[in-house]
DNA sequence: GTGAGTGCAAATCTTTTGCATGTTT
DNA sequence: AAACATGCAAAAGATTTGCACTCAC
C-alpha cells in the first residue's frame, strides 16, 4: 500500500512551482527550502517514484544531469548550449520516422528522441555573439 | 608541435579494429591487452585529442557512457534497450529538420541529434521475447 | 504492528584534473 | 632543454544502494 508522505507531498508541490525540465539537484534545492532535513536520496526516489507512475518522465539528456518533464507525451526537446537548459520544441512529434529508415538491419526499432541544439533567447542578449 | 607518442598510436590502432562506437572502457580495456601499463586517464587524453583533430567523434549518449564514433559527419543513432549497444542507423540526415518548427520562441537552433530505440538482431534471438 | 518510506553514508560509474615524472623533438 | 605527454591518485558530478530507523496506515 503507498504512503502520503510529506516528502513526497512536498517533491509534488515544489516541482508544480519550477520550470519545467527541472534538475534532481535543481528540485532537491528547491525542496530543502520547505523542508531541510528531506535527504536528497528521498527526492531521488520520490522523482523515480512519479516516474514509475506515470506523472513524471525523466528525460536523460546526453553529457549532463537529468531532467523531469511533466509533460509525459512525446516530443522534443532543445537544449541550450550556452547554459545547458532544456526546454521544449513547438513542433509536431513525428511518428513515422521510424519509416524512414531505410534498412533496419534486423532491429526492432520502439521509438526515437530528437534532441535539438540551440541557444536560448537569454543566453544570445547575454552573451557574446557567435 | 605534436609528438607521437606509442600510448596514441595504440589507442588509434586499437580503435580500427574494435567495433565502432565502443566506449572508452573498452577502447581502454583493449589497449590495455596491448600495452598493460596505460593509465586510463591516457586513453581518455587521446581519445579528446583525437576529436579536437577531427578524426575521432564523441557522442554523448543520455544515461550512459560516451562512445567514440569513427564516422564524423552527422547520422543517426539506435541504442539497444537491452544491451545498450549503439548502431548507425541507415537514414539520411535532415538537414532541414529545424524547419519543421513551428516557432522558435527566440532561439536561434544549430543542430540536432535522432536517437533511436530499440532491440538489436542479437539480443531479439537471446533474450525473451518482449 | 508491519512494511513502505526516510536519512545517512558509502558505493557506483564515468570522466576530469593536479602534479610530479618521463619522453619526444 | 623545452614542450608536450604520461601515470597515478584524487576529485568531481550524478545517481544509486545498504541498512537501521521511523512513521503512516
Amino acid at each position: 500500500m503507498e504512503r502520503n508522505t510529506i516528502q513526497r507531498d512536498i517533491v509534488m508541490t515544489v516541482l508544480k512551482k519550477l520550470n519545467n525540465h527541472a534538475t534532481a539537484d535543481e528540485i532537491y534545492a528547491a525542496v530543502r527550502h520547505e523542508h531541510p532535513a528531506i535527504s536528497r536520496s528521498t527526492v531521488y526516489r520520490n522523482l523515480q517514484w512519479f516516474c514509475d507512475k506515470g506523472q513524471l518522465r525523466k528525460r536523460e539528456i546526453p553529457g549532463q544531469a537529468d531532467v523531469y518533464d511533466q509533460i509525459c507525451t512525446n516530443h522534443y526537446h532543445v537544449r541550450c548550449s550556452r547554459c545547458g537548459r532544456i526546454f521544449d520544441v513547438d513542433m509536431d512529434y513525428i511518428p513515422a520516422l521510424e519509416q524512414a529508415i531505410k534498412d533496419p538491419h534486423g532491429f526492432r526499432f520502439t521509438g526515437h528522441d530528437i534532441i535539438f541544439t540551440g541557444v536560448c533567447p537569454d543566453c544570445q542578449s547575454r552573451d557574446e555573439p557567435l
